[in-house]
DNA sequence: TTGAAAGCGCTAACAG
DNA sequence: CTGTTAGCGCTTTCAA
């Protein structure tokens, strides 16, 4: 049905393998020959068969991404830098969203087909054990993004830095009880916040109060959701009113952040009057509401994934590298220090490292 | 380098052909056969090689979906109905996210590779006219979402109607000067809505106020973006202190609306308090801002678009359909329907549909 | 029910 | 520089 190398061949007066050469531009073909025979590929509108060329080059030119795809804008923002980043190389990106944690596995068995994709990206979730033998008999090449497996490719960023940056600053702002409003414990950046908010307040000699820390059970998204945020503010608001209350509240996502400001508003709490705020991600949302929050590069670390992936397929047994990116903390509303400047102000400590046990 | 169905073959002590039979359950092979030669699959851990196969069957398996990515929420909540349809028929999905208008034609140049893939989702775009000859010479299926075009199966949803039910409600709650925000008129569902709030004002009697109605010109994303509405409310801002006073305003996405909210709040103008705010499409943030806006079941066309596309492979030359959904109005906080009633009750004017030109 | 053989359309190694 | 040839791994007739 579809025009071949053959008709090409064939039209042109050449052999197929001339004709293969031409359109892989190879360097050794005469000038003309090339001309003539891209000329008739323009006449025939010869359009080359991908699976056919995919069987016989033994590349797929595919990547699949997998990710937590209910609604979570920092994934969908690093997925942003992930398909740029493909789509700047010519590859082709699959796209496999997890709605229920059997689906990782099913992904992840396609995936392993023989020639299906020449590598697979994993956004923000745990990499089942049972399945990191298998990609590398397979030798799938994998790329984890947010996320931390010793033997695969890790990008991520520095999440108790982070949450210390974001917790020293709201005690720069004379903040003394600073609540902690966390995600699911389960989670790798859940335990590396609450230790960098823990660090941050053992430096300056601030105790740990139990009380003040609240964190999401499992649910959905690991509790980086909207709810969870709201849930965790409202048990929170009793800390309010007590003698020695709660001024600041650090929150580990901006859309946990975005769930509580709108608990605190319902309470009749006002942000930062009342209680400053500090989150972290920084995603679009973030701007618009006015968040305080530790940025992460997302869309730079979505590109980077891809080529740390292309990387790692032209070198399958190289080193496993662990890129890591540093937060910035983007002052907006929510954490005051632009509306008033009345409270003490610490100097910021120097970088001691605690390690505090979660 | 794989093992392939000709090592199963040999271990199993039959022919490729029942191999591949057994692989693809064709009815004609003996249970005993079956069985050992599944037995061997399992024991050599073998896997398909998918190219190879797409190659043999000509069939691909796999669809792709052109969608503006640049967070775009409308659009990123299609691409989960698809995304989960597609994953329900195992069906592989590759994602091409346009960030500049010149990528949409270079990604269904790729899509029309032969065999590439089975069919192309277009979600939220104008499709290039250049390219319909091309999609229909090579017979690649096509399935526009909040899109149409006459030549390809569509999936939309009542704009002009949506319009015209959030007008009115605006209406019934006692507004006589209803502001609009709109996006570019370059697009269809701008044009539309724009009809709908018309045809609105028109059944009631009142009358259409040019400096009523803000359309955003050409830009990112066409105008559905929190800027545009932001600026859009601030040109609006001399209209609520006139003589008879704009006091409520449509805003043909959630989007914008939110901008608008925002800079609705900056200015010192209390929504619903000062003017009431009706908006469309529902995105999951719009419950988070209190939206009373008109609901669009983007999961369930995103999941009807993959089944209409698959419709519309196995049955190329089947007439053109073109799916229709009716939008919801959904009461929250930003029309001031649930704060007060004091003003005015219009009962609902009947359905007239008047045709005035944008 | 099964085996053998002929492709699917292309790449790449090998002669010339 | 170019033509020929041998696969890539699988599906699918066609006989048996």
């Amino acid at each position: 049905m579809g025009v071949t190398i053959y008709d090409l061949a064939r039209e042109a007066g050449v052999g197929i393998g001339t004709v293969s050469r031409c359109l892989n531009n190879h360097p050794s073909v005469s000038a003309r020959t090339r001309e003539r025979v891209l000329d008739v590929v323009r006449r025939l509108e010869y359009q080359p068969h991908t699976h056919a060329r995919r069987l016989a080059s033994r590349r797929t030119n595919t990547i699949a991404a997998i990710i937590p795809f209910f609604t979570n804008y920092f994934s969908i923002q690093v997925l942003q830098g992930v398909q740029d980043k493909a789509s700047e190389l010519d590859i082709d990106l699959i796209l496999y969203g997890v709605n229920h944690p059997a689906e990782v596995e099913e992904y992840l068995r396609r995936s392993l087909q023989r020639g299906h994709v020449d590598g697979v990206l994993f956004i923000s979730m745990r990499f089942p054990d049972s399945y990191v033998t298998k990609c590398h008999q397979l030798r799938l090449p994998v790329v984890l993004i947010d996320a931390y497996h010793s033997e695969f490719d890790s990008i991520r960023v520095e999440n108790k830095e982070g949450a210390m940056t974001a917790t020293r600053h709201l005690i720069g702002l004379g903040h003394r009880q600073i609540a902690l409003i966390n995600a699911s414990l389960e989670t790798l950046p859940a335990q590396e916040r609450q230790q960098g908010y823990r660090a941050a307040l053992l430096e300056t000699g601030l105790p740990y109060v139990r009380e003040n820390v609240i964190a999401a059970g499992a649910m959905r998204q690991d509790g980086f959701n909207r709810e969870s945020g709201a849930m965790a503010m409202r048990q929170l608001l009793p800390a309010f009113g007590r003698p020695d209350p709660v001024t600041a509240v650090f929150v580990v996502s901006d859309i946990q952040a975005l769930g509580a400001l709108d608990a605190a508003r319902k309470a009749g709490i006002r942000v930062p009057g009342d209680v400053a705020m500090v989150s972290f991600d920084d995603i679009e949302l973030a701007q618009h509401a006015g968040l305080t929050t530790m940025r992460q590069p997302m869309h730079q670390m979505g590109m980077l994934a891809v080529e740390c992936l292309t990387t790692r397929m032209g070198n399958p047994d190289g080193p496993v590298t662990l890129t890591t990116f540093h937060p910035d903390l983007v002052i907006r509303d929510t954490c005051g220090a632009h509306a008033s400047r009345a409270g003490r102000t610490f100097a910021p400590a120097p970088d001691v490292a605690h390690e505090p046990t979660v």
